[in-house]
DNA sequence: TCAATAGTTTAGAATTATTATAATGTAGCT
DNA sequence: AGCTACATTATAATAATTCTAAACTATTGA
């Protein structure tokens, strides 16, 4: 239950009521040893089964906004059908396997600095991302 | 009209019927200087004024996706709510202002071959790509 | 040249992801 | 306890995309 008030810390910093949902949303995106992807699918189903019970789509959308727009999401763009959440929000780049649709993971040192020659002028480069489509080595690969 | 008998051939070769429509799609997404990025209701549009007449969302979806799937066309994944697509099928990076919503090419020379350290297990490295999103440099960036 | 057929186009319906709405509920303050 | 502002909810609305089935057209071969 400790953690449960350094989620409501957390919450109220950022100037989020700590709710019931919220909580619940807490757990299951913060409470975790590793770097956590997911949809809002995905949660909404997480979400619901650890209330035991249903949770508005409408409220996981707004508070998964919410936590996007205060730092502690991020999206990321894979497919343009789909939109995928990190819980590491620091900047870093990802594999994505496309034969299981899993998004994963590179850290720091498994690909050196992006080295960029151009730039836009008058702009500022507020992001570089990589990402590294992967699929099975051997059969036909779509 | 020659390049009309091009594109002609070039539906031919990958087993695509030369219709009006898609002999005006090519004029419109092959005919030209330079590399070409647009989504899907751009094209409706542009197609429909070269055409002087309406071309059907449907058309232009399976077409795009026929063409994506010949190798014409790579589909490039910005945000989550469009899709964009790219005449420039060989591996290269983007830019995307964050204020215009445009996309720009990189060539190969703008940055430098990024360098993967890691792999899965078992898989295959099918393509790599940097998006680097730019915004104004001055005022209040987003 | 003409008809058969296989692939195309079309409008509109269906689907899916997401956002808006408005009524009801709840946290935090007094 | 009760007020107020913010949250949650079910449902409706919107937007992008895909499906469907009927009408159409390019191609082939008689």
């Amino acid at each position: 239950m400790s953690k449960n008030c350094n989620f409501i810390e957390k919450l109220r910093e950022v100037g989020l009521r700590p709710t019931k949902q919220r909580l619940n949303m807490c757990e299951v995106l913060f409470n975790r040893e590793k770097t956590f992807h997911f949809t809002i699918n995905d949660l909404v189903q997480m979400i619901s089964e650890k209330m035991n019970q249903k949770i508005s789509l409408a409220t996981v959308y707004n508070t998964v906004h919410a936590f996007e727009k205060k730092g502690y999401l991020k999206e990321i763009s894979i497919d343009s059908h789909k939109s995928y959440f990190d819980t590491n929000t620091s900047a870093h780049h990802h594999f994505f396997d496309e034969d299981t649709h899993e998004l994963i993971d590179c850290d720091a040192n498994d690909i050196e600095p992006v080295n960029i020659k151009k730039n836009i002028t008058g702009k500022k480069i507020n992001s570089v991302e990589v990402l590294i489509k992967v699929a099975s080595d051997n059969q036909n690969q779509k």
